[in-house]
DNA sequence: TCGAAGTGCAACCCTTGGTTGCACATCAAG
DNA sequence: CTTGATGTGCAACCAAGGGTTGCACTTCGA
């Protein structure tokens, strides 16, 4: 069954600017987009499209008070993107060094030939 | 710091086509554009610039044979975006571990008040 | 030699990250 | 209450990238 990953949280993790808002959003506790984007390169506009796609796949969830809307990360389902990434990687992981094992073994009976 | 992430690797190792390409020739040990595209649901020329990016990045490296021009994973350098990954992952879980306990302190709080 | 198999290149869609521009809501003074 | 400043949302537009089809070019095998 491969790897068997949620395309979706992977894709919306993917993006550069994306894990740069996720990280802001972490160290500062939640955020706007028009605060966000004062910290990134990009427009108010990029940033709002970028949290509607993260609210989408439920990484973030916006509350909205006055004119302010406010985002914050859903710890949960970050955690779960989280697991997902290991978990690829772990398997990746597993056979590289099921690889590096073969290629060990090669070695040693051409040592010993 | 942030992250300090190489993007290119991350892009490269983003795109859910890419993984399944890798996948493949990790457990094939390595494989053409044509014999890729027969299990997987785009076209040879599809794959064959998925395979140009991973060139590029350094993730697959090619040998040409004949009319055949073969690709097999570096394992070093999948090691690195291995590596990378994890390290993202590592730095969002012990953001949501401190959230958790904070969380946890304001618990104990309330509930002892 | 000639067809089949493998590749590369080019043109073309569609999605998406990014931009600018504008209209609308809300807050805080005056 | 009016008015300017701040915060949002929506729409049009551009560029890059994943995907497709079509075609020309090599190479292998009968």
């Amino acid at each position: 069954m491969s790897t068997a990953i949620d395309d979706e949280l992977w894709s919306a993790v993917g993006d550069p600017t994306r894990r740069r808002m996720l990280d802001l959003l972490l160290s500062d506790g939640g955020g706007t987009a028009t605060t966000l984007s004062d910290r990134l390169p990009v427009t108010r506009q990029a940033v709002a499209k970028h949290l509607g796609v993260l609210d989408r796949v439920g990484l973030v969830h916006a509350t909205a008070s006055g004119r302010e809307r406010r985002y914050e990360v859903d710890e949960v389902q970050l955690a779960r993107a989280v697991a997902q990434l290991s978990a690829v990687g772990a398997t990746w992981d597993a056979r590289l060094q099921r690889i590096k094992r073969i290629a060990e073994r090669i070695q040693r009976e051409k040592e010993s030939s």
